[in-house]
DNA sequence: CAACTAGAATAGTATATAGTTATAAATTTA
DNA sequence: TAAATTTATAACTATATACTATTCTAGTTG
């Protein structure tokens, strides 16, 4: 399998990768996605567990459906949104678990430098 | 092992998460990702690579640099630069073959449209 | 020391977008 | 049909940041 990202990609794929990061660079965006986790839900639903404003929330669920990322279900007056691709939360975790590490890591260096200072008073 | 992306993700873990992603949003930033695949570079080198321009290179430097993608050797009166976090490229290959799907399944469509349309006239 | 080179920092400009307010559209219900 | 509910859209403001031009710092070399 030939890997698809390297210095030789494309401005164009590059441009679309840039892109799909930017949808998941934002608090608000990765709220609705942790929402959606558990199941589909409509606006009303996702405003209340997230405490978006409703202008503000139907402009970033238009963000992650043109990304690809959730899909649109109208059901009468209400439109109910799911994940459409669960490949976000691989994602999400790699990062999550990253940040996690780097975070253990400060704390460990931290109580390092304590512990060096408190010495060799 | 817990999931550690979910809705009760806290507003702090969630920040530092869109972050990380917001510096991968660019594609200046994924194109100096792109280079420093085959190994380290210095500055001038990644300029002449990317053709971005100095100053501008430097701060995309710093912030790969600080969101700890990037690690920093200087050696003499220049500065080589290194992939210090190899995850990302996991996460730039998911999202590319991902896009790549995308396009191919509209190149489909719009294939499928054709046809019906050619055969009905 | 002077000239040169690589990189960083600062200031300024232009653009993008998150959030708000107000309004419209579409469906359901009285 | 009128009122109510749920979304979407448009206009606006405030903020963030990509890029440029310029200056500054620190090594290197004559």
């Amino acid at each position: 399998m030939p890997k698809t990202f390297s210095a030789k990609t494309s401005p164009t794929v590059l441009a679309s990768v840039a892109d799909y990061f930017k949808v998941l660079s934002e608090v608000s965006r990765l709220q609705i996605l942790g929402c959606l986790k558990v199941g589909a839900m409509n606006g009303k639903e996702i405003m209340e567990q997230t405490g978006l404003g409703q202008a503000n929330l139907s402009k970033h669920l238009k963000a992650l459906t043109q990304a690809g990322i959730l899909s649109r279900h109208p059901q009468g007056v209400s439109v109910y949104y799911e994940i459409a691709d669960p490949m976000i939360f691989q994602l999400c975790e790699l990062v999550c678990d990253r940040i996690t590490e780097q975070v253990q890591q400060k704390a460990q260096e931290f109580a390092e430098f304590h512990i060096l200072n408190n010495s060799s008073k």
